[in-house]
DNA sequence: ATGGTAGGGGAAGGAT
DNA sequence: ATCCTTCCCCTAC
């Protein structure tokens, strides 16, 4: 059914209209003004009185000018939009700030708002960029539609009925489309099964967020444990000392700009090791590792003592203490167990083949939020306001993931396995072969290391890649290769992951190039044919976009507005602020939040001046008839094109990136500037190994401690700030007794430490890698590599016996300590630090010029005390390998 | 008001 | 002019 009442000044309807209706076979009800529209509104939805209101942006839109025009023209009849009988509207709504969800939600209570495009409709649509209608329809449902622009102003609206009734078939379409999306996404099921887990209110489920969910779960199991539930706490009633602390340090952070500071330390992403493999890469992760930590290390609310946390504001002591390994299960991982149960006999039943499409669909949703509520666990334990809160065991759970990664690291490498990336939990592992099934058999047998040393935790192998190109920390293309297993063939299908082609302010155009781009690179072709079909290719786009060929969707760009449009101090220089400003010239209502689609457009002769932002226009404008804006070729061949192949290409073999951009006609003498500048800073091309920072490479290697005439001892980091000493022009200084070390104590000294740790080696300890057996000796078991554990028979123990310092970590150590005396290093401020970046009790960091001076001045002082660790580091690199192939069988 | 942190990259504007 | 910090956005996990 659609409602019409007049538009604009007309005070009726365009003749005719109620018979192209009939024609067409549209119920369309017609009235003399909006007034009596919305109370016959109020009335059939009385009559109906659904359980749910579903749509596309209701309480953002729809509903929002609904109930203020309801508000505005004295509809009495609103509260039958709501369950509730009310006379009088909620007392906040004469306030300025009525424009709010929780408003809209108090009108309609007793109802069900479900919105296709809310917080949970983005969450099960993630590959939507901007959930417009139409945007989602394609993307869920595979089906296109062309939205119309209609813009009521127009005249045409209110005097031709058939242009009219164009805009209501536009609307009734809308409907039917929102309807099909809410369906095939599942949105009401599935948010039925997450509140029915969680034991919370369905509307608050379809609202999005998740810390509801969570809270209401845990009071739920706590309550059935006996145990009495944390207070809930408003302004006035606090309970945590945690928080009044956070509160009082981080008020003004908070609260002015938004900009959310971490408070803690999460996971641990590998530095990648860049360019092109072309080996088989095998990517090992873990099944839902922060869940899994939380169960193998029994960490809840109930076995951690949290009491004497975030007193030093040092997370290495301040990490509270993991309990005994055989300790009673806590309630959080009871609770999350009993989750991955239900889903693994759920998934059971899925399995069944007697279903019906019904149960199967019913049984995979009921799956699904059995996963979403165990991964989303984590999350409210570091999230400040909830109920919840529990910063120690968040800590706890990310110390653990970097811990149980870089220990997978390790183990890979100790077999001489190289982990090329890794990211949280899990790492790529280049394999070194050309041959898939072999990969597949290194994975296997590396995946069985890894389980056997956990109780839950399981690694497995999620993706063989055939081809991978590493740009950087979180973007990367790859080949993900498959192999069908009854003609042998392996399969191959693009991977991207973080580049710029995955992002939305990235337009079609750009996508589809770089696709073609990675596609080529990373085929079987010859590299230098392949480069050749890339320069053709570009080449040939450069042409087409110049003689606009390319229609203007494939220009689009999409970003969001965080912020109301009018309140960015940059506004000026930002494309989607300038564009939405318009916008709401215009009469559009754009509010925080709204995705805006652009196109930055020719400047035409005239301008040559203006700034992209300022020739940026709405999607609309542009498609608008007559509009003559076409989009601005240069801009998008240099920021759209240029730039990402550019940086897909950086570190492919035998690239000329002089004639890529001679093919996109980038104007070359810029380009020249640009390398140019570049070049004097990273130097020359370095060694894959070297491009690890020395803070990741040595994280592991042990401090130098020097030891003062004062009895003062203190770690040494080489020529950086410390309370502890300073560099001066005569050597290192004591900065409590002003005691200058003599290069002999000081070389004295380092030599000491080395010998120590050399002997430490020597002796071979081994210790067993389970923390609760913790067993160290210097006995190689009969049992070989496992455990021998306390009865010394090789059970009650699943631990692996591995060298407490391995060839490499003295090897490393070695390194590290000639690191401190190295002056070019000091100079390019590449040091290991030696405080933690989020020490509050930080020492302010040396100017760089003082830095550059006090490394000459010592280079002297330095290079002997390089000498030393030289002199050992040349003895050890011989016998690395030796005691390699002689203890090979212990790793 | 409505899970978390890590990280790249563009752009502006202050410091040098 | 060039470096460095800050803001903003978006993504990976």
């Amino acid at each position: 059914m659609t409602l019409v009442r007049p538009i604009g000044t007309s005070a009726n309807i365009p003749p005719g209209l109620l018979q192209l209706a009939q024609k067409q076979n549209i119920n369309v009800k017609t009235f003399p003004n909006e007034k009596v529209l919305l109370n016959f509104l109020a009335g059939y939805v009385k009559t109906v009185d659904p359980d749910v209101f579903v749509g596309h942006r209701l309480e953002n839109i729809s509903l929002d000018v609904l109930v203020q025009r309801m508000h505005d023209l004295q509809v009495y009849t609103w509260s039958t939009f709501g369950r509730r009988n009310r006379k009088s509207w909620p007392d906040r709504f004469n306030k300025s700030s009525f424009n709010n969800n929780l408003l809209i939600r108090e009108v309609f209570q007793g109802r069900l708002l479900c919105d296709v495009a809310n917080e949970l409709g983005q969450s099960l649509t993630p590959k939507c960029q901007s959930w417009e209608i139409a945007e989602m329809y394609d993307v869920v449902c595979h089906k296109e539609v062309n939205p119309m622009e209609i813009n009521f102003l127009n005249p045409k609206f209110s005097e031709d009925a058939s242009f009219l009734m164009m805009a209501l078939k536009e609307n009734f379409t809308n409907v039917k489309i929102t309807a099909e999306i809410a369906f095939s996404i599942q949105i009401l099921s599935l948010s039925k099964q997450l509140t029915n887990i969680a034991g919370n209110a369905w509307s608050h489920t379809l609202s999005g967020t998740r810390a509801g969910r969570n809270e209401f779960i845990l009071l739920h199991e706590f309550k059935r444990n006996n145990y009495i539930v944390p207070d809930k706490e408003d302004k006035y009633h606090k309970n945590s000392t945690q928080v009044k602390m956070i509160e009082s340090t981080e008020d003004d952070a908070t609260t002015a700009t938004s900009n959310k500071k971490p408070k803690y330390q999460g996971g641990l992403v590998f530095e990648p090791e860049k360019g092109l493999h072309k080996n088989f890469v095998l990517v090992m992760d873990f099944n839902s590792l922060y869940p899994s930590i939380i169960q193998e290390f029994n960490i809840c609310f109930t076995t951690i003592e949290r009491d004497q946390f975030n007193v030093t504001h040092d997370e290495d002591r301040d990490m509270p203490v993991i309990p005994e390994r055989d300790s009673t299960a806590g309630v959080l991982p009871r609770l999350l167990s009993t989750l991955v149960n239900r889903r693994r006999e759920v998934k059971k039943l899925l399995k069944d083949p007697k279903n019906t499409p019904f149960q199967k669909a019913q049984f995979d949703i009921k799956q699904q939020a059995l996963k979403l509520t165990a991964n989303s666990m984590y999350g409210c334990l570091g999230y400040v306001l909830s109920r919840f809160y529990a910063k120690p065991l968040a800590m706890l759970v990310t110390n653990k993931g970097r811990e149980i990664l870089m220990d997978t690291r390790q183990l890979a490498e100790s077999i001489g396995l190289r982990v090329v990336y890794g990211d949280t939990d899990s790492v790529m592992i280049d394999t070194g072969v050309d041959n898939f099934n072999e990969a597949l058999k290194i994975g296997e047998e590396f995946k069985l290391k890894v389980n056997e040393r956990y109780r839950l935790l399981e690694i497995d192998i999620d993706n063989v890649f055939k081809r991978l190109l590493l740009h950087a920390k979180k973007k990367y293309a790859a080949m993900n290769a498959t192999i069908n297993k009854t003609t042998g063939e392996v399969n191959t299908t693009l991977e991207v992951k973080g580049l710029d082609m995955r992002r939305r302010e990235y337009c079609q155009l750009s996508k589809d190039i770089s696709t073609f781009v990675l596609m080529k690179i990373l085929s079987d072709l010859d590299p230098e044919q392949a480069l050749g079909e890339v320069y053709d290719y570009l080449e040939e786009m450069t042409g087409k976009i110049k003689n606009r060929d390319i229609g203007a969707e494939k220009f689009r760009i999409n970003t969001k507005l965080s912020k109301d449009p009018g309140s960015y101090p940059n506004g000026k220089s930002m494309p989607q602020v300038q564009v939405a400003l318009r916008l709401r010239n215009e009469g559009k209502v754009i509010k925080a939040g709204a995705v805006i689609t652009y196109i930055i457009t020719d400047s035409g002769k005239q301008d040559e001046n203006s700034t992209p932002a300022e020739r940026a226009r709405a999607i609309q404008e542009v498609f608008s008839k007559g509009s003559n804006l076409y989009p601005d070729a240069e801009y998008y061949l240099e920021k759209q094109i240029f730039a990402p192949v550019e940086r897909l290409l950086e570190r492919i073999e035998g690239v000329d990136m002089m004639r890529v951009a001679k093919c996109l006609g980038i104007d070359t003498k810029k380009y020249v500037l640009r390398v140019r500048n570049n070049e004097g800073q990273s130097g020359e091309i370095m060694p894959l190994e070297s491009s690890i920072s020395d803070a990741e490479r040595f994280n592991n290697s042990s401090f130098l401690v020097l030891k003062c005439k004062c009895d003062k001892q203190f770690r040494f980091g080489g020529i950086q700030a410390s309370h502890d000493y300073n560099v001066t022009f005569n050597g290192v200084t004591c900065s409590s007794c002003q005691y200058t070390f003599p290069i002999l104590k000081l070389t004295s000294q380092l030599e000491r430490t080395i010998r120590q740790h050399i002997s430490l080696y020597y002796n071979g300890w081994l210790v067993c890698d389970d923390a609760a057996c913790g067993i160290t000796t210097r006995q190689i078991s009969v049992y070989g590599k496992r455990c021998i554990g306390t009865s010394g028979k090789a059970y009650g123990c699943k631990g692996i016996m591995r060298f407490k310092y391995t060839d490499k970590a003295l090897y490393n150590q070695l390194l590290y300590f000639n690191s401190l005396f190295d002056v070019d290093k000091t100079k390019k401020n590449e040091l290991r630090p030696i405080y933690n970046f989020d020490d509050k009790n930080l020492p302010t960091k040396l100017p760089s010029g003082q830095v550059d001076a006090l490394s000459e001045q010592n280079r002297e002082t330095f290079s002997a005390c390089q000498e030393v660790v030289n002199k050992y580091l040349d003895d050890c690199g011989r016998r690395y390998v030796n005691m390699r192939s002689i203890f090979d069988f212990m790793t």
